[in-house]
DNA sequence: AAAAAGATTAATGAAAAGTTAATAGACTTA
DNA sequence: TAAGTCTATTAACTTTTCATTAATCTTTTT
């Protein structure tokens, strides 16, 4: 699966720190808008979905305290985390009260904000990346779930081994292209010896035995090379 | 639902800020327990469940990095932040590497320490909270009520023991879907052990004994993997 | 035709799961 | 505070599962 760029949008008015952090940021792989007010932040934001807000706190017009008041309002899925010189306890604690993420204090060093972003936006996204699994495939006319290890035909339920469920799923992720024994065993074994071949062997022509049902689809042996999974759709 | 403390462990070799920051936290509704060394504090970890550990780097005999290493592996699920009089960058940047959710330069603000906790918390909680406001079920023939940890069918009705409970409104949560072994435990229990294990096998005995009157409700085993419960509705 | 590779079916044994009962710790009640 | 109750864990034992191994047969290659 393509790996998506984190979207950063970041709010300060210094011209000198904005640009540093958006130059570093970007080389760390992030793709960051700089704005260096609350106004046009705003603004952009009613057109551009975001993973992340960093917010200065002390800006002209709008202080980073309203302009995050008002993201929460309109966007409030926006995880969003202050960046400021100012470390009174009353301006942290206030910044957590509205609901930051984080509340770093100048001068900040760049690489701590690199991985304390990272480390934020994993664990945001960590149940989604669960769900991405691929996990679900028709094979000809069976269903196949690898989740629960159940391959099923019409109404019949084939509830299938660890092995089996393995292999299958090795098999169709990589159908009508030819497997070798190899990478097979290593895949799956972790070695690559005479014994587990002939234990591949037992579960082929379990497979077989399973897909038979579908004279469309084929479990075929390439003598020597080793299993091609054939099957239309 | 009634409303349960926090738990947190502390690991703090100093006994002027240990016993500081445990009183300051119970005085903030969380259960706090505190251990002066590393060792103590993974025996007690064997069979108490938390919600957030606070490590303090430098200790005699372990330091926070390798408790963490140590807990991360027997305890993926435990979020950890290092409070640490060690500010240097080299340090701050080896803690968020190990997986630290934060990392807090001593000497901490308390108020600060409890709203960023109470924050990390209520963003870890926030998935969990979801799946524990529903909390009545229909099962096939049975009703559900996870709230008063009551399990009825037609006029029958069974008071299940908390962990039944728990057990069982984590599966009807996931119901159709294979539950592993390792992810109840970790998530019931709190870590995965061999005995924990039994024990899952034993209240699984007990949820197949309520639940065999509506035989159209499996309660089955995938070898190696974990349960699944199968019901229609 | 001989040798190598693969297919098929059945047997085996270790690990996993199931079941029932005993135990011990926490909590309640008198 | 002592007895009683409840419940999670541990123990002891049985049953089941399934990857591997073995044995035998078939196909392919040279």
């Amino acid at each position: 699966m393509k790996k998506q760029k984190n979207r950063i949008i970041l709010v300060e008015d210094s011209s000198d720190l904005g640009y540093l952090l958006s130059e570093y940021l970007s080389m760390k792989d992030f793709e960051v808008k700089w704005f260096t007010n609350g106004a046009s932040a705003l603004k952009n934001l009613q057109s551009t979905k975001y993973d992340l807000a960093i917010l200065d706190i002390t800006m002209p017009d709008m202080d980073g305290f309203s302009l995050a008041e008002q993201m929460k309002e309109r966007y409030p899925e926006l995880p969003f985390l202050f960046l400021s010189a100012r470390s009174l306890k009353v301006d942290v604690l206030k910044g957590f009260y509205l609901g930051a993420i984080d509340y770093l204090k100048k001068p900040i060093d760049e690489e701590e904000l690199v991985i304390r972003i990272r480390n934020l936006l994993n664990r945001l996204n960590s149940d989604k990346s669960v769900e991405e699994n691929i996990s679900f495939f028709k094979i000809g006319l069976f269903n196949f779930n690898s989740l629960n290890q159940e391959l099923s035909f019409k109404d019949v339920v084939f509830h299938l081994t660890t092995k089996e469920n393995e292999l299958l799923h090795y098999l169709v992720m990589r159908k009508n292209t030819l497997c070798s024994h190899k990478d097979i065993l290593i895949k799956l074994w972790g070695n690559n010896d005479y014994f587990n071949k002939k234990s591949l062997n037992v579960f082929i022509t379990r497979l077989r035995k399973y897909l038979e049902k579908d004279t469309t689809i084929k479990l075929d042996n390439i003598h020597g090379q080793g299993f091609i999974l054939r099957t239309e759709n």
